[in-house]
Formats: C-alpha cells, sequence, structure tokens
DNA sequence: CAAAATAATATGCATTTTCATATACATAGG
DNA sequence: CCTATGTATATGAAAATGCATATTATTTTG
C-alpha cells in the first residue's frame, strides 16, 4: 500500500497543496481580512451582504437589480429578496424604469445614505490600519495586484 | 438638493469607493478567480465547500472536526453535517480519537483521496494557467502579499 | 476527588440560499 | 405586426446555513 497515514521518518515530505494554492490564500485572506470588520457591520444592525448592497449603491445609486447583484456579488434572486428586506427597514427604495419596465432601480433613502457614509467611514479606517500592518512592499503591491486580476477576467 | 443622480459636469467627481477598497477587491478577486474552476468542482459532482474539505484532508488527513472547519474555512456545525453527507457517499470515513472520546477525526476513503487527487491536479493545472494571464511582475507578489497578510491576522 | 469550567461535536429550528422556472417586458426577424 | 428570442425581476420549494444550545468528555481548581 503506497499511501499511508504514518510516513516514515524518510519519506519525502509532500508539500502542502492548500496553503501555497492561490485559490485558497485569496478566500482565506478574504475571510481572515474581513472578520474583524464585519463585526462592525453587524453591531450596526446589517448582514455582510447588505452590508456590501449599500456600499455598492454608495458608489451606484440608482443601480437596477442585476448590475447590483454583479457589483455586490451576490446571486439575482437572492439580491431581490436582500432588497425587499432592506426596502421594508427604510434603507433603500425601488423605482420603476420608464425607459424599460421590466427595470428595477434601486436607492438609498436618506436613513440608507447616513448608515452607508458612516460604515464607509469605519471601512476606510480600517482598512488604513489593515495596510500599516504589513510590510510597506506588501501593503503597495497587493491591491494592484488584484485589481490586475480582477481585470483580466 | 445636494445630491443627485446626475452630477452636473463640473461637480468634483467622488471618486469610488468599492473598486479601491481592499476587503472589496479580496472578495471579488476570489469569487472571479474560483469561479471557473467551480464549474470544474462541479462537473466532478462536489459542491465548493465539500471540495474544500477534500482539498485539506489531501493536505491533513485524520484532522479533526474543529480543525478541518478552521482549514476548510467553515463554520463548525456546517462542516459536521458536510462530513456526515460525504461519509454516506463514501468519500471519508470518522474516526474516534481513543486518547479523547470527544475528538472525531476525518480521513479520506480510497474513493475520497482518488477524487482529491485529480481535483488537486486540475486545481494546480488551472492556478498555473491564471498566473501566467498576469503580469509576471503581479503574479511574482499575490502570493507572498497574500501569505503575509494571513501571517500578521 | 468533587465540582466547576472548558472543550469537541451534534442537533433543533428559524432563516437564508439556491435552482429552476414563472412572469412581464423588450427587441429582432420575417 | 406578429412571432421568436432574449432580458429583467420575482417566486416556489428543497436544501443549506447559522445560531443557540444540548450532550458528552476532559481539564482545572479548591
Amino acid at each position: 500500500m503506497p499511501t499511508s497515514d504514518q510516513p516514515a521518518e524518510n519519506a519525502p515530505k509532500k508539500p502542502d497543496f492548500v496553503s501555497d494554492y492561490l485559490l485558497y490564500l485569496l478566500a482565506a485572506a478574504s475571510d481572515a481580512a474581513s472578520e474583524q470588520f464585519h463585526k462592525t457591520v453587524r453591531k450596526a444592525g446589517l448582514r455582510v451582504p447588505e452590508w456590501r448592497v449599500l456600499a455598492c449603491l454608495y458608489d451606484h445609486d440608482g443601480a437596477m437589480i442585476t448590475e447590483l447583484a454583479r457589483l455586490a456579488l451576490v446571486e439575482q434572486s437572492r439580491l431581490t429578496r436582500i432588497v425587499l428586506q432592506m426596502e421594508k427597514r427604510g434603507l433603500v427604495h425601488r423605482t420603476g424604469d420608464p425607459k424599460d419596465k421590466r427595470r428595477v432601480h434601486i436607492h438609498l433613502s436618506e436613513a440608507g445614505r447616513e448608515l452607508a457614509s458612516d460604515l464607509v467611514q469605519k471601512a476606510k479606517i480600517h482598512e488604513q490600519s489593515l495596510l500599516e500592518t504589513l510590510q510597506n512592499s506588501e501593503a503597495k503591491s497587493l491591491k494592484p495586484a488584484l485589481q490586475a486580476l480582477l481585470k483580466t477576467l
């Protein structure tokens, strides 16, 4: 039996796969880096996808459902329901598009905009302190590398 | 009304928040980079969390539930259920720990190991081609930067 | 050593999520 | 202008998920 749970001392140590696998590093880094700030999000009474929607609307107020789903990295039918819940809570409102009656545009309410602004500010502060804990070279290269990755995909 | 969906030409253009926000870039890059390979995973009859569990066991066969949950980036009670399902499908089996009877160790079955090896190989190929689409400088800096981020968190 | 505190896993249940598809509207081609 | 095809959003229903907590085992402490 060639495989063994207890490799002999002289066995050629197989290097780990996951700890050097790009997709794993991306997922793990995303998780780890977000964990702290997501606590802030929940303290503000939002779930993470709701925060994402608010943040995307902060940049793209009036976006339609499909667009917002893509931006906020959530599946369309899920976004529809998230937006409906947020509308009930008074964070956003929905308007029809006169040019294309299928479309629904989502807008921040005043309360939504205030909450978004507050959290965006906190996010920026958190990001700043996160970047400061990294070596200068790593902090400098991270965002451009991620943006390049996104651009080519 | 100071806010407007149609800013005047001379309005000071507020730069986007999300498109330059580290946590967003991480989540978006993770999503985008994984999308393709996750199709391969689903073609192999696995859901993404199951693939993550297999891959982690590929490196850490015999890991206990808590450990595996941490490695595979899933919450513990969820992992318990994922593992139970995978056991029913014959991909893993669970053994008790004689030294500490609370613990449950998870092992790859032969079928599980074969599937894991196959997918790990495909993952490496996919990763390789992904890195090749990036500029050399970006590809070179990405993994170290992510690993540094993980290390400091 | 008994009791309390801690740890590992499992489970009940409410909620969320996904998938497929329905519905409504828009556009293109004959 | 009618039909076919495509697009945007919503929804039903099965399944997955998260949260709190139960259960069992271990460790610590007085």
